[in-house]
DNA sequence: TTGAAAGCGCTAACAG
DNA sequence: CTGTTAGCGCTTTCAA
């Protein structure tokens, strides 16, 4: 029994009269020892409580199975104010307990992680930025990495996704009337999610003769918010497509505090879901994501790749419509 | 360089030509060398992009900077359907690296934690049930474990928590007159905020002479709340104390689709905060938690545990109310 | 079938 | 001031 207070192999082994090696064998079931070896041994490893020493087992295979959880923010988001994030970290958390690994919870930040010296196994990274640092950081550091959105600058290595861009495209074409004017206020577009819901829209637009105008807000901040919906009305847009809930519920809320009527004078429609989004005066009728789906075909990706097994580089769920209050189905009115 | 493709310390010696332990001690800056030798060490070291082991280090300091994070769940919730719950883990992970150590997200389950074999160096619990087997667990394995709330079976340890006691009593204070009788209505006493809440609604109804009646839910089935509303009803109650912020939205619905009017036929009160109140329809008066002060004080306590340094066994935040349409100050009216 | 011995990469005693 | 050596606890050849 050692210092620690914790007994080790050698102890196993001097208990149960045998050598290292039998007891490590009897352990993991590797070598066929007779059943009454074993059964000594695992009874002497009962009797001293014997765990092995996950470090020292990790410097052998040089391996601890822990796998890191990266989100990227956004504006001045944290995972606690964004509901998909939060489950995604959830969810992600539960894929990867399930399959006998441990969830790091990262830091979106490079310079952090490279003084945090955690040999993890591989990664999972939500909504890489353009030219992403912890993406380059991972991959300089051969941490097998999946993504959930990808790096449009670098677009390289396994990623899954919503399918936005063809979200975006049927959500446009079941909430507007071909001709009407429809305005985009976006926040930035260094995510992947927002480059292709744009090209969606532009996609429909060009089908139905549309017109398409973007907006893009700085900020949530009232006054940028109001400078969007000024333009909007400049260009008399009939609807709005929020980037997401966030902007879709700030948007609303500004519209409101101008006196517009939703959906009466202008319709909203936002390209991310969220539970908010049901509560809202009017409910905003979105796009639904899949954080659980993505959370675990993402996991199971990245243990494919860690075990050597194909995998393909891109998996695209297809996404639904919540049609709601704010933006009836054409035809419904 | 070995076949890792990484190099070791026994690389950057030999390229540098000096022995082990300098290179050890010009990397980790223990013992006094001469510049010269140092620079020679530190520049092999960069030629050869060298990282130390974090595993082959670990094992032996027997240990890897992990610190375990602890969620108990409560009915039916998980993290990303609560929002103090992704607050908390959002900020404990922070406060966590901070420190230099790596946040491990870990589920409320000794029998997945036994087969995990991922050795921590601490655990921050969240919320602990009553005779919690978790933080046995942690216990037995000696892992140092700081809990936000406390098992109200066994409380040793340090612990941190809102002053949900001296909360509930203040929040009856300024929101019900004296006389009036309150219905407490709860889903389950095993954690320590329910049973410190009602020790704080009884203290304050007997100062004042109210009457205090307790519901217990089974859950938050609409069938269950009815129940409950319905007992309300019939003693007259003229304010309801919800147990938490889900509980408290679950009934202002119930309560309206009964037709009651809130504040006018009764008002409403919940122990804990969530965005959401904010938004209701009317908004709900709760208290105020600090899920960034918890982890925070969680976190520097449990490292002081693990300096040796001395803590107190106990950390109160207080309280604070906010007021909201739900149940106005009284003498507002 | 079982055991002895050689490491995994690093650090800390202890010599020189 | 620097180098040699002995482990940390485990697994994995390779002999016996």
């Amino acid at each position: 029994m050692k210092r620690n207070g914790r007994a080790t192999i050698r102890d196993v082994a001097a208990f149960a009269g045998v050598s290292l090696t039998t007891v490590s064998d009897a352990l993991s079931g590797k070598g066929r020892l007779p059943d009454a070896t074993r059964d000594k041994v695992l009874e002497a490893a009962q009797q001293l409580n014997y765990r092995p020493n996950a470090i020292a087992r990790g410097l052998r295979s040089q391996s601890l199975g822990l796998v890191g959880i990266v989100i990227a923010p956004a504006e001045a988001a944290t995972l606690s104010s964004v509901w998909y994030w939060a489950s995604i970290a959830t969810h992600m958390s539960e894929a990867i307990l399930a399959n006998g690994f441990a969830p790091v919870l990262l830091p979106h930040n490079a310079a952090t992680l490279t003084k945090l010296p955690i040999p993890l196994d591989g990664a999972l990274l939500v909504d890489p930025l353009d030219d992403d640092e912890v993406l380059a950081y991972f991959r300089s550091e051969n941490v097998r990495t999946v993504t959930i959105g990808r790096d449009i600058r670098n677009p390289q290595g396994p990623w899954v996704d919503e399918d936005n861009e063809a979200g975006v495209a049927e959500l446009l074409r079941l909430t507007v009337k071909p001709g009407e004017t429809v305005a985009v206020v976006t926040l930035s577009a260094r995510k992947s999610y927002v480059v292709d819901g744009l090209r969606g829209a532009e996609r429909w637009a060009h089908s139905v003769g549309s017109k398409l105008v973007e907006y893009r807000c700085k900020s949530f901040d009232d006054a940028e918010v109001d400078q969007a919906l000024l333009q909007v009305r400049q260009e008399r847009a009939k609807v709005i497509l929020a980037q997401n809930d966030r902007l879709a519920s700030k948007l609303l809320a500004r519209l409101k505090a101008a006196g517009a009527e939703v959906p009466g004078d202008v319709r909203l429609i936002s390209a991310t879901d969220a539970p908010d989004l049901q509560h809202t005066e009017p409910s905003i009728t979105s796009l639904k994501q899949h954080p659980e789906r993505l959370s675990e075909i993402a996991a199971r990706t990245l243990f494919d790749v860690l075990h050597g097994v194909p995998t393909q580089e891109r998996q695209l769920v297809p996404m639904e419509i919540a049609f709601r209050r704010s933006a009836p189905a054409v035809g419904d009115g």
